[in-house]
RNA sequence: GGAGGGAUGCGAGAGUGGCCGAAUCGGACGGUCUCGAAAACCGUUGUGGGUGUACGCCCACCGUGGGUUCAAAUCCCACUCCCUCCGCCA
């Protein structure tokens, strides 16, 4: 969430940048009301026990002099102050529970250069690398999902009859393919980053602390009966992962990576681009994650693009890098770029990675700080992340784009270490159907 | 799933209704001493919030949330987590 003491010193400012977002100054306007409200019970809620305590204590002197009289006098007194109090205490927890709430629905403050905008349309695509639609051939015209069929590699029927529709089956090379890709993203990043294998179920907090609660709820599995959200992407864990824990200088900036499952109910998407693997419920993902100061954070999130587009354009697949416009920003971003992988088969440019920047947004919520090196008050940190790389999307502009004229996939370089001595799928191998 | 024990400051650990934001030991930091170090001695050492120009002052926090009471770390209830044993089980 943002910073409480905004909307008290820079109201208006902070009204203009949630503007960016399309946020009404209605909705700021009554944040910060209610900080006020929620300040003034405080006050006086201080105030009222403060001289109840004083009058506590004159309670046991009394009794220790031997003056029940006194101290019943005293009793009286004290009693009706506590009543009073408890009316103001009640008004002023719910008070800071609207306030709680108001703020942890309005988004982060857009970073000052991210791109204006209203909605997705207005994007911006900072650079196209390795793109030339005349260099592919009528092979290569052919969507995953056929491809996947020819080859025994992708089963979406069968992914079907065991979960539903928007479920994938990987068999054989399909399966391998999958692996392999998240074995090359984390080798990749292993120089820099630790890896973690976090639990892909969490507890409510972590997902708050992330953003995707209270407003998405509607796009996360939930397990009712123990109450633990499925989670969307590694992100959740790896960042929560250090909540409400106060860090040394000398920690930051921290790099974390996880190879996790990721669960999305795609609750709004349906019907939408949902062919093959466009879109599905469950998929691996390679996952980075930065924790560091605010003034590292710009370096760092260049790190992340850097390293996300490193692995696609290893894999020799042509992308684009877009600058998310403050319309199509995500409620915790302050600026965006998303990685999109060219897919000749389908012809779209496939959203393969999403690399941001969350200023401290998720790390208030999350209450992870940090001691400056010179000491004094703790600092709220920043947080980044960004998908080194995500299965699905990169799996299937893959096999379009390596496919051969006989109708086998080239299996490129970077990834053969991982095939057990293959270099081409042909569908021989591990046929389940 | 059953039985029992526990959760206190950076760590260990005392505290069972008022004198407790909290003994004691340890750690860390600063200082005295020393050529320097060790030892010894002295001091400092949690988080969040409010308020004032300011040395500051005030409030909250002893796992979380409720309750009892004039007064709660301390009593009661619920929950969460940790540990031990048994059962089950990759």
């Amino acid at each position: 969430m943002i910073d409480v003491r905004r909307l008290r010193v820079e109201l208006d400012a902070t009204k203009a940048a949630l503007a960016r977002k399309g946020v009404p100054g209605a909705e700021v306007n009554r944040a910060a009301t209610l900080d006020v409200e929620q300040r003034r019970l405080a006050r006086e809620a201080e105030d009222l026990r403060g001289r109840v305590k004083v009058l506590s204590k004159q309670v046991g002197d009394a009794m220790r002099e031997g003056e029940p009289a006194k101290a019943e006098a005293l009793r009286e007194e004290s009693r009706l102050l506590g009543n009073e109090l408890a009316t103001v205490e009640r008004e002023g927890s719910k008070t800071e529970r609207q306030l709680r709430d108001a703020l942890l629905r309005l988004p982060n403050l857009p970073a000052p250069d991210a791109p204006d905008g209203t909605s997705e349309a207005d994007n911006v695509v900072v650079r196209t690398v390795g793109y030339d639609p005349a260099r592919y051939g009528p092979h290569q015209r052919v969507p995953h999902w056929d491809i996947g069929t020819d080859l025994h590699i992708l089963d979406m029927e069968r992914g079907a009859k065991i979960s539903g529709s928007m479920f994938s089956l990987f068999t054989g090379e399909g399966a391998t393919l999958a692996r392999a890709l998240c074995q090359l993203a984390l080798d990749r990043n292993s120089d820099a980053f630790t890896e973690v294998r976090p639990p892909s179920l969490v507890r409510t907090p972590a997902m708050e602390a992330v953003g995707q609660l209270p407003k998405f709820a509607d796009d996360a599995y939930h397990l009712e009966r123990d109450d633990l959200w499925a989670i969307p992407t590694g992100e959740v864990p790896l960042t929560f992962m250090r909540a409400n824990e106060i860090l040394t200088a000398e920690e930051l900036p921290m790099r974390l990576m996880a190879y996790t499952p990721c669960f999305r109910r795609e609750s709004g998407a349906a019907g939408r681009d949902t062919r093959g693997l466009l879109r599905v419920h469950e998929f691996d993902k390679v996952e980075l994650v930065a924790i560091c100061t605010r003034t590292d954070a710009p370096a760092l999130h260049q790190e992340l693009l850097e390293r996300a587009t490193g692995a696609i354009a290893a894999l020799g697949l042509p992308y684009r890098v877009v600058d998310i416009s403050t319309g199509d920003l995500g409620q915790s971003h302050a600026r965006q770029f998303d990685i999109e992988v060219y897919a000749p088969g389908c012809d779209m440019w496939l959203e393969a990675s999403s690399v941001s920047w969350f200023s401290d947004y998720q790390a208030r919520r999350a209450a992870i700080r940090y001691r400056p090196r010179t000491g004094g008050q703790t600092q709220v940190c920043d947080t980044l992340n960004g998908s080194a790389l995500a299965v699905p999307r990169v799996w299937a502009a893959l096999v379009e784009t390596y496919r051969q004229a006989d109708g086998s996939v080239e299996i490129p370089d970077c990834l053969q270490p991982y095939f057990r001595g293959l270099t081409s799928i042909t569908g021989s191998v591990g046929r389940v159907g």
